[in-house]
DNA sequence: CCAAATATTACGTGAAACACGTAATTTTAT
DNA sequence: ATAAAATTACGTGTTTCACGTAATATTTGG
């Protein structure tokens, strides 16, 4: 293959010359664009036309996700390639959202920011792993948080499997059709959750149900 | 750092014998454990007290799942390593929940499963990368749906009021008395939103509510 | 181990809510 | 000025809700 063009934008000279510094001298890698602005970048993106182009991201600002949309929209052909010192959730999603193809956060090495773009090169995704722990956390707090509710308000699996099925848009008929339950069950179970929790209407149920993670919004 | 035991339990005997052939001939690693059955086991864990325990997962079933669970009880200085062909959401989850810490899927080489093992043995979770895209499709589906209903929100004033005070637990009724309304219309005004906004049940329209700022939760 | 508590299943009945249509009157916007 | 949208309201059939009763089944505490 030849060589992995590669383009960078980053706002901080320095910091642009230190990614830059770290590719330096790798043969199959060639640094095809190196650019401070947002108008350097889309005046000059055309002509080098990079297969990766890595975008150091000091704060998200919507002009700059902005940016990323048009550019992944009007050069599909260029992986993007999102490099940040935060990783909240927030700013990882929309970046990804944006058509960003990979994302490093501040613990990554040289190693990895080669095997990212190697990786990407080939027309795969690359997310580094703390990412993978951050999605992770999100997902068992939330098995967690749901058992959590689930037993300090005492319902009862059952209770629980319903109310998250009610939660999703079902109706007491596909309920029962899905659990093998008459309707008139799935009521009963309803019921015994109202009491329970000693609510009043369906609405505060799935209020309810959002707070404690069993609903999803 | 001494040596670091492995353990491998899989009912598939041939697969087994993979696995282990692939950490064959790694200094550091010795493999103290090869079993097929849940009772061999649960005879020799103790004995052999593996720092990492692969467990080959064909299917999902509850007395797996419930073995790993109470494993993980019973041997927290175990750390568990699920390898499974299958990546449904339920499964790596389930799995994760039950408490194993690591999980890779069948794309895994032979170099990433010693990087597992390394990695855990340090007393850190490893997931594959495939998780990570399972997990972020999730999220950003969950992004995108949620754009085009706060995108569709023409919803007129009446039609705002009516459904912030049904947000607020309030009956047909109530809301009819309280704007001097019939209840037929306050129905009517129900439906219209819930046309305008294209939602199916009122599960919906709460979580509509609350994302865009009509309810509070 | 057994009694008591809880969970799971299910029905009856009347009231409330929902789905889907129709429709008159008023307000808004082009 | 006139089309589009908002506000009001009803008819009718279906579904859900509230509240009770009740037969197993399972779990748990003594």
């Amino acid at each position: 293959m030849s060589k992995i063009i590669v383009g960078i934008f980053d706002e901080h000279k320095l910091t642009q010359e230190g990614i830059s510094s770290l590719l330096k001298g790798i043969e199959d890698i060639e640094i095809g664009l190196k650019v401070n602005t947002k108008t350097q970048l889309l005046e000059n993106i055309k002509s080098s036309s990079p297969h990766i182009l890595i975008i150091n991201l000091h704060e998200l600002n919507s002009p700059l996700l902005n940016m990323i949309t048009q550019l992944s929209m009007d050069y599909p052909q260029v992986n993007i390639l999102i490099i940040s010192v935060r990783k909240e959730e927030e700013i990882i999603l929309k970046t990804i959202k944006a058509g960003a193809k990979g994302f490093l956060s501040k613990d990554t090495d040289r190693d990895e920011l080669i095997e990212a773009i190697y990786t990407m090169r080939s027309g795969y995704d690359y997310y580094n792993k703390s990412i993978t722990h951050l999605l992770l956390n999100k997902y068992i707090n939330q098995l967690k948080s749901e058992e959590d509710a689930a037993s300090t308000k005492n319902l009862s699996t059952r209770e629980i499997e319903i109310m998250k099925l009610w939660g999703n848009s079902l109706t007491n008929k596909e309920i029962a059709e899905k659990l093998f339950l008459s309707v008139r069950t799935v009521e009963t179970h309803k019921n015994h959750i109202m009491q329970k929790l000693n609510l009043k209407t369906s609405v505060d149920l799935v209020k309810f149900g959002i707070r404690n993670n069993i609903i999803e919004i």
